[in-house]
RNA sequence: CCGGAUGUGGCUCAGUUUGGUAGAGCGCUUGCUUUGGGAGCAAGAUGCCGCAGGUUCAAAUCCUGUCAUCCGGACCA
């Protein structure tokens, strides 16, 4: 059948992956471009997506007995400047403010690109006890960063995230508290996002700057290139002695604490567009889609098909689900490549001879499944199939994962697997940076992490041929 | 930041070579007919031709600058 132009065409990703994936961010209307480069507008739809994650991890993370909090947005050069390491890390891509009004500032400010300052700052002037101990912060808000390429949701000089700061006692709980973060992640990307993750640590060139350890979750995308999820960081004491953070302990000495930062950001939704995207559009995890259910009343002029399909969406709304009816006069045809576009999981229709069968007809987004059902079934029969939803897409994006997971003994094969199938290339390294520049420069891959389920084995590294267990993963990252 | 491409109505684009009053299709609005996978007919509305300078009697078109977007690379918690 000739297709019109009636809903957005979207390129497909075997012609060129990247066009897909500006198209789906454009045209299932989640951002629109600002006027200031690498500047975006998250619509309706796009930011309804992010508030849904928001609630969803808030209340993960309040579980654990952490609360909100809001720093400014500005920080003073000289304050940022305390912590070396930091500074530098971040100096290339601070925008700064240099003006009040018409006066020049006697000191510039810096745009938060993170804010373990303010966090410090704040802790060096509260903190005064062990018994105020461990304080567990957490902020929602937006950081600049002056990125040269911009890409909508992977890379921009905005986003959105969510940057958790906590101090406490003792380095093993500082510990504890970074690991329990990192898998507070893995479960979110996996249970929520139906995202498989590899859990790792960085290497030190990978590592964030400032940080003792910093603990990643990794995915892979549709393209097989990988993509870092969310980012878990352990301090230790370096950035209280910097800003002079500090508590008087139980022994009734004064003490720094240990401290620890994480964060996830609005690239979580680049992820979803990537790893469950296809040619018709976005695909949303029914945990976080803003519509779970469409509900089309088939051949709605015809008596008591508008009214029916009314009372379907009301009992679903009822049990709880996010549900919209669409009653537009457009055609069926229409309507289906429409809500397809936009990711909606699950599709409900129901016309006269539904109807007059009692029943209704489910239409799975993943797979195109249709499934009929009685009437009088529908919420559980909902529920069920957006479960069903959920794990197919974490199966699907799982499957894609592990077989483009390669193992690699030499540089050579790395290089030549990564050529030829892109991935996780697998192997064992000695910990060299040497040996780790070495992967970049040959095959244009970055180590992606040191997975957490080590094997344990004995085996050379994939460069210089050392004896070491280490595994590690390498990739190439957006 | 480097290289390539692009910028004309809401969208996709023609027009730029050779300067001469702004075009098409789709969408949009109204009405009627249709309606189980991208509907049909009729009438109608919508343009600072990315922005700023320059050349010219005259600029979407030529020149300079600039901004933005896309693709690739470098860089990048």
């Amino acid at each position: 059948m000739a297709k019109d132009k009636k809903v957005e065409q979207i390129t497909d990703m075997e012609v060129d992956f990247a066009q897909w994936y500006t198209d789906i961010c454009r045209k299932a209307e989640l951002v629109e471009y600002a006027s200031v480069k690498g500047f975006t507008i998250l619509r309706p739809y796009g930011y309804a997506i992010w508030e849904n994650i928001q609630s969803i991890m808030d209340g993960m993370f309040k579980k654990t007995g952490h609360v909100n909090v809001a720093m400014p947005v500005l920080i003073p050069e000289s304050l940022l400047k305390k912590e070396g390491e930091l500074v530098n890390g971040f100096a290339p891509e601070v925008a700064w403010v240099t003006m009040g009004g018409s006066e020049q500032l006697e000191e510039r400010l810096a745009f938060r690109p993170t804010s373990e300052t303010m966090f410090c700052d704040h802790w060096h002037s509260v903190l005064h006890s062990w018994r105020e101990l461990p304080m567990l912060y957490n902020q929602w808000c937006s950081v600049i960063r002056w990125e040269k390429t911009t890409r909508p949701f992977l890379r921009s000089r905005e986003f959105w995230w969510q940057e958790g700061h906590t101090i406490h006692e003792t380095a093993e709980e500082a510990q504890a508290e970074t690991e329990q973060q990192l898998n507070c992640y893995a479960d979110f990307f996996e249970n929520i996002l139906a995202i498989p993750v590899v859990r790792g640590r960085k290497t030190e060139k990978e590592k964030f700057a400032g940080a003792e350890a910093t603990y990643t979750v990794e995915c892979m995308m549709k393209d097989r290139k990988s993509l870092q999820g969310a980012t878990s960081h352990y301090f230790g004491d370096k950035f209280s002695r910097a800003y002079d953070v500090t508590f008087t302990g139980r022994d009734n000495k004064l003490q720094y604490p240990f401290q620890t930062s994480w964060g996830s950001t609005t690239r979580m939704i680049g992820a979803i567009i990537m790893t469950h995207g296809d040619n018709n559009g976005l695909v949303l995890p029914p945990k976080i889609a803003p519509v779970q259910v469409i509900v089309l009343p088939v051949a709605q002029h015809k008596e008591g098909v508008l009214e029916n399909a009314a009372k379907l969406r009301d009992r679903l709304l009822e049990a709880g689900l996010r549900v919209k009816m669409d009653d537009s006069d457009n055609s069926m045809g229409w309507k289906c490549a429409q809500h397809e576009m936009k990711g909606v999981p699950l599709r409900v229709e129901c016309g006269p001879r539904d109807m007059e069968a009692g029943q209704c007809v489910l239409v799975r987004r993943n797979d195109g499944e249709k499934i009929t059902v009685k009437m009088e079934d529908l919420e559980s029969a909902v529920i069920e199939q957006l479960d069903i939803v959920h794990n197919m897409m974490f199966e699907a994006a799982k499957k894609n994962m592990d077989e483009n997971t390669y193992e690699a003994a030499t540089v050579e094969e790395a290089v030549a697997l990564q050529k030829a199938h892109g991935g996780f290339i697998k192997t064992k390294w000695c910990g060299d940076l040497a040996c780790e520049m070495a992967m970049k420069e040959q095959g244009g891959m970055s180590s992606r992490c040191m997975p957490l389920a080590q094997s344990g084995t004995v085996g050379k590294c994939v460069c210089c041929g050392k004896e070491t267990t280490t595994d590690i993963y390498w990739g190439v990252a957006y």
